[in-house]
DNA sequence: ATGAAAGCGCTAACAG
DNA sequence: CTGTTAGCGCTTTCAT
């Protein structure tokens, strides 16, 4: 038995009225009499019908489906961020659909220039590997915001937060609890990573104030920003022998992952050395020792990408796409737990 | 400036070709002149022609899109398989977009009776509230393939792990261990949790075949399947006195807050108390002790589960929807780390 | 308050 | 190998 097609015209003709009557009726429209608007009713749940979001698109040039590109959706910190990007698109009636770039240049690239145009209405956009020049060359007018520190000038709104501070915030309070020699795990040499050279400014900032010496070899570089990176660069610190006495690491997973290393080789952690992470991601709050971290306010990076999004493509279908670009700030707190008061 | 509405006729103008010239090369099909063709990409580039996928659509009576519900995106597992099924999709040339469920009849239900109707092509869900009864019950005709265990003779396909074989796996593990007192962390009242079900089967069956005595004080209920289920599960296990020596989580989150809740209290793992996860997330292979789990191929059920689909999809446009329901099983493996071995 | 008809951009017959 | 044309199902003037 197979469902028959059932369109605008076949609801019409059932309910015994002219397909605009359905259409409003669908949309909600005012002036519709009661009864009318019941009979056109029982006629569509009588049909089952579904209105072909296709053709309603094809119409009206949008398709309230907007993406969300981020490196990769098993990053606790993207995941988290997923799950609070759809959930507040859902409330305003958008669809989210999800690109993974994989943090690699190509798919960023790709997915900024558009080639999901007439699909999607606009665009959320974590950019990795991207580069100001990259964003600032942009062609293609999608509706975008973007995810991280400000790297661009460009029609983009940036919902941020502010990395330099809050990495300072981090390593002054390791500094506050008199470690003297302090590490930072999660240095990166690509031009491109933005985020990485803020912390790392943040981290010096507060040598500095902190009267410590900038010991270079305290500083780790890494590819990625995962455990594995993380429990790596550890060793390798370990194995330089230059122990600290505590590690800021840019992210939690670099943390989780030099946690794992500092305690397979019998270090006592915060005793011996104390950590500091960066996100606040779930996993943190469950390690032994729970994870000191600078906990970013998701629920705003979310909802306010969110909401200047849809801003904004209100206001280009009114006024094309001249409107300036936006910088949110969102608040971060630094979370104490036993990685570093144990 | 705007950026023009450019459309295939305004290529063809441009090329001096007709419309169904410029959809054929855009489109790669054979019988075009190579002269023809070139020409027509120049045109194609000079204006930055997209093809309007809404109209594709609506002409061609597909999207391209299909959605992958799941609870919740940030929970590692279906973080996981949500990035190997976009990747996988993306392979075939699809688009995947994100429900979130929540894990609440109401949503599941909504998502499995098509309200995205005329926008995706294909459904995957990961149903956890939804009872047979519901899914047999199942109006909308959406090709879709299901994860998780069997529950259900309707014509979808479902993509298996042997949750019984695989509980029970984990549990002889744990008894060849020499642990007489294993408890288990995750059943659920709930008439709807399947796999919380079948492996307390497993369990249970285990230990009659390692000749223990099934103490129902050793099982522990929980409401949600996340690290908090599992610390309080623990909590209230040791407060009620029946400290045990091993435990089986029935995933890795509740194993995690197990972890944790023992830790906490001073209990050394494995030492006094050995732990057996599943799902293989992670978070588990950085843990310390790193955790022994069930680690189920989520690359082939990801990869599977697209592949069906795609293929219910294509049948469906030659045949309705006329196609046995296929049940194909995952294989799995017992992961040893240090949680049962240190 | 409702109806009639045009057309969004594309693909697929059907011609040539 | 390429051109012409008819809709896909919907919203939206413009009438009534």
């Amino acid at each position: 038995m197979e469902r028959v097609r059932v369109g605008l015209k076949d609801v019409a003709r059932l309910a015994g009225v002219s397909v605009k009557t359905v259409s409003n009726v669908v949309n909600g429209y005012v002036h519709v009499t009661p009864a009318t608007r019941t009979r056109v009713e029982a006629a569509i749940k009588e049909l089952d019908y579904r209105p072909n979001l296709s053709a309603r698109n094809l119409r009206q040039g949008r398709t309230g489906i907007i993406a969300l590109a981020v490196p990769e959706l098993d990053i606790p910190y993207f995941a988290e961020l997923a799950r609070l990007v759809v959930a507040r698109a859902e409330e305003r009636g958008l669809t989210v659909l999800i690109d993974q770039t994989g943090a690699s240049k190509e798919r960023e690239q790709l997915v900024a220039e558009g080639f999901r145009a007439h699909l999607i209405d606009g665009l959320i956009l974590s950019p990795l590997a991207l580069t100001p020049e990259d964003l600032a060359a942009r062609m293609d007018n999608t509706p975008m915001v973007l995810l991280g520190e400000r790297v661009y000038e460009g029609p983009a709104d940036h919902v941020v937060v502010d990395n330099v501070a809050a990495a300072r915030k981090a390593t002054l309070h390791l500094a506050a609890l008199g470690r003297r020699r302090i590490a930072a795990i999660g240095a990166q040499d690509d031009a491109a990573a933005e985020s990485s050279r803020l912390r790392l400014a943040g981290y010096r900032q507060a040598l500095r104030e902190a009267g410590l010496p900038a010991d270079d070899r305290l500083v780790v570089p890494v590819r990625d920003y995962h455990r594995a990176d993380g429990a790596h660069a550890m060793a390798r610190l370990l194995d330089s022998g230059q122990t600290p006495d505590a590690v800021f690491c840019f992210n939690d997973l670099l943390a989780l992952g030099a946690l794992r290393t500092l305690l397979e080789r019998g270090h006592s952690v915060p005793g011996e050395v104390a950590l500091v992470g960066f996100d606040d991601i779930e996993d943190g709050r469950y390690a032994t020792p729970t994870l000191t971290t600078i906990s970013p306010d998701k629920q705003a990076i979310a909802g306010l990408a969110v909401d200047l999004l849809a801003d904004r493509m209100a206001k280009r279908v009114v006024q094309g796409s001249r409107v300036e670009a936006r910088e949110i700030r969102v608040p971060y707190r630094l979370v104490i737990r036993e990685s570093t008061s144990g």
